[in-house]
DNA sequence: TTGTACGCGTTATCAA
DNA sequence: TTGATAACGCGTACAA
């Protein structure tokens, strides 16, 4: 690997002078610059991003914080926000270093710092270390979903309008004449499922209707398969009970629902209405019937979080700002009024 | 942010001790050591990424190269591979850059290389400048698909068995009486269109049957929407001609297919078998009819590759290694023997 | 265990 | 303005 000196010395100039060529920090002649770079080609030289960082201290990299588990695939939802995440990031001539070694289990030999400019990080739990680590070492970050740490502030996130769509679409639901719903949320864990329970809980009392906390169940945990999930949490809850509606969290979940459903002969949405948090237009669009379906827009999740990580950035004044992305229900054949 | 020096001080030890605390290369007195990181950890000190990589050139971190264009989100074989790399990966300790920044697209302030100990490439083209370019560096480098690059020698990769399964799907339909097949093939500039062509037109040769090149479409890009891909083909190419079943590059074209099926007001599997190439069991269980299906298992794919990278980044000797992860053909609803 | 040269650029300072 | 020189960033590794 050509170095800078090499092409220093080719080009009959000073390191100095070739930096300059490459990092255009400071003009340099017409005529020198392309003496360097023919050089440089020559050489087959591009200059070194480690010791260009070390001493600029940038790398043009951010962070994407995703806790997961070993063997375990990216959800779609993960996989869409990656996506907006890459794409934007791309915009700002960064790339991006998709992080699923978790901080506290890091053995010594490889504990380092993150090369990285800033972070974005997922699925926040509710005194999240992660959270009180970057505030301590004063990275840059910002959090896509609801930051719960009380020890830190001004905290900047990206958030979906859980409690209100959450109420939206139960309500939806109620002025279609159901009155029992079945919610098979997120897991518990992850700060956003209480927001959607609650929107849930809200939509019933609005219209003074009874509901019961079992109406709402919780996913055992992140590992757990959405489809087993929304299949087997269909054949328990809706063989005695007369439920006319399921609501989902993601559409993998009313996959398994609606395979459920068929196999106790019951029929969408003539019998029961279903209604997912989904991402993926093309898939719920493509199932039959089309699903009726909340999309999250997780790739635009990512990709304003990266905006809002480089206007962090970018400025001294650590404002805490949020932006939210309004989450919109998409009604299609799998829900109905209710007969 | 504090510094080696700062802990070394602080510790009363000169700074390679602090380093050798941390980096375990050479044995510390367990006394020495504990007062060093009682130090760290009162000053809050992990040891610099990129100070670290600059004298060692290692950066624990794998590339992932998927050149892709801005605004356009990854499609799910991307996305499944992204997370068997990412898995894979982080078995090794290593984490993944995500790559979208085409190298010959980076402006001069930008331009470096990559701050990584071995690459992964998607979606080789033929004589791909990537692959040159990196054979150039001596990166270690793995490719996914088919490396086409006719002066650079022992070049790793890892691949579906494309011509084979192409030949097997293709067969399969003959076998269930079909003589006329479409094959909505991917893009031609992706190196794997042309092997699955090749095993879809050996099935007509082994079998005695015509075909025209006409029954092999490409995909216009990689920009082209897939459900509009197979929407429009289906729309263009089944109202005239007698086609009776339809071989879709991914579950996305397929759905497009189902959808204008409908609008055709042809039945599947009754009048038009379709099979796709797939990787998301889920949705291909999910779609009504169950999808006839290949699942290529991009997971796979992506794990295998960061084995073989390995292998490559750790032997002295770039011995040309290669694994084939033979996809497997699920027999499902959507196809059925001609009537 | 300590001292120190080194890795590879960037940048501030000085000179022309 | 442009070019050259030298100090610097932060660890690692080898000689002492």
């Amino acid at each position: 690997m050509a170095k800078i000196d090499d092409v220093a010395k080719l080009a009959n100039v000073s390191k100095g002078t070739v930096s300059n060529v490459f990092g255009r920090k400071r003009p340099v002649s017409k005529e020198v610059r392309e003496r360097v770079l023919q050089a440089a080609k020559q050489l087959n030289y591009t200059p070194n991003h480690i010791a260009r960082s070390l001493t600029t201290k940038q790398t043009m990299i951010i962070g994407l914080k995703i806790p997961y588990s070993k063997h375990l695939t990216l959800s779609s939802f993960q996989q869409n926000l990656i996506s907006g995440v890459v794409t934007e990031a791309s915009l700002y001539n960064y790339r991006v270093l998709i992080d699923t070694l978790a901080q506290d289990s890091v053995e010594l030999p490889y504990l380092t710092t993150d090369p990285i400019d800033g972070v974005i990080i997922l699925d926040p739990k509710r005194e999240d270390e992660r959270i009180a680590l970057l505030h301590e070492l004063n990275t840059p970050f910002v959090v896509i979903g609801k930051p719960q740490n009380s020890n830190v502030e001004n905290v900047s996130f990206v958030n979906n309008n859980n409690e209100e769509i959450a109420f939206e679409v139960c309500d939806f639901l109620i002025q279609q004449g159901h009155e029992k719903i079945l919610f098979l949320n997120a897991p518990e864990c992850v700060t956003v499922s209480h927001d959607r329970k609650r929107g849930f809980l809200r939509a019933f009392h609005k219209n003074r209707l009874p509901c019961s906390e079992r109406d709402n169940v919780f996913k055992k945990d992140m590992l757990e398969d959405p489809g087993t999930y929304g299949y087997e949490a269909t054949l328990t809850y809706l063989v005695d009970q007369e439920y006319t509606a399921v609501i989902a969290d993601t559409d993998k979940v009313a996959l398994g629902i609606l395979r459920a459903l068929k196999e106790l002969g019951k029929a969408v949405p003539d019998d029961v209405s279903v209604i997912a948090f989904s991402d993926d237009p093309v898939l719920s669009q493509g199932i039959d019937p089309p699903l009726t379906a909340v999309d999250l827009f997780a790739s635009k999740l990512g990709s304003e979080a990266v905006k809002l990580l480089f206007s962090i950035m970018t400025k001294q004044d650590e404002v805490e700002q949020s932006v939210i992305v309004r989450a919109k229900l998409n009604v299609r054949k799998s829900s109905a009024v209710r007969k």
